[in-house]
DNA sequence: TTCATAAATGCAATTTAGTTGCAAATATAC
DNA sequence: GTATATTTGCAACTAAATTGCATTTATGAA
């Protein structure tokens, strides 16, 4: 079942209105195949779109299980479109991520992360497992 | 062989100079539990030590591997001692971080990182690995 | 102990990230 | 087409982080 990325749908079973600077925004979170960072967003949109609107914008998403931010070695917000199986209450981004340190692109890898059991009195409700090195593409060009 | 944390030892070491800004930044990384953030650093320290070089000093010792940095959710930088096997060239921080999502502070667990197998072109060279949840004293406070 | 020098610090100014309040614009439902 | 609640843009503000430069200080040699 192929019925991907329609950004009306998406909005409309988050009961999101259909604006404009919505539709740009998830345009440019999805159209790559790394996650996207803040600052980017902001270059790419920042004529169309006033700066607090994306803040906001990039906010309701992650509230609503849209989109999911990772945080990069240099504590930047990075945005990438959830799963079909996120919702805004039971937020499965239970993957690996890969942060290259040279591009510094976020890629969402299709691992699961492994179980690990907590000391006594820690709860453990999410996990979040980044490794950091070289992508395919900065491998090759070194 | 008990020989932790004598400043003076640990800074002559790493070609760092004895100062009592950099002594001060140790003593205050040190001396408890868990690591502490950028900002608790600034509030403790800020009468004694200016803003700017106690950025310096943190981005000093994170080079020379005698401290790690951990991000927490919030993007905020949070600071605690390496095992003695870290060096600069060689970090090994590759322990199981716990982030409280109450307190917000951030717990070094004697855990190690599980492996595992990067897709073809990608090649880790640290990985970080987070849970997030309630620690110990905040999950018995509710 | 004194002195020279390289390194570290403090200060001022700047950049960047993120937030708040409010008036104007606009999407949707009737 | 119109009413209304939501969203947007703007201005102002707070906080985090960086840069350049003058001053101070740690250290090693005389």
């Amino acid at each position: 079942m192929i019925m991907a990325l329609d950004p009306g749908n998406i909005l409309k079973a988050h009961d999101l209105k259909h604006t404009r600077q919505r539709v740009r925004v998830l345009e440019e979170i999805s159209h790559g195949q790394s996650a996207v960072s803040q600052p980017e967003l902001e270059k790419k949109l920042g004529k169309e779109i006033d700066r607090v609107t994306l803040y906001r914008i990039l906010n309701a998403y992650e509230e609503k299980g849209i989109v999911h931010k990772i945080m990069d070695a240099n504590g930047t917000a990075n945005y990438a479109i959830c799963s079909s199986a996120c919702t805004a209450h039971n937020h499965h981004d239970e993957h690996v991520h890969f942060n290259c340190t040279n591009c510094n692109k976020i890629f969402c890898l299709e691992l699961t992360i492994p179980e690990i059991k907590m000391p006594e009195g820690f709860k453990a409700k999410t996990v979040s497992f980044t490794a950091y090195g070289l992508c395919n593409k900065c491998n090759k060009e070194k």
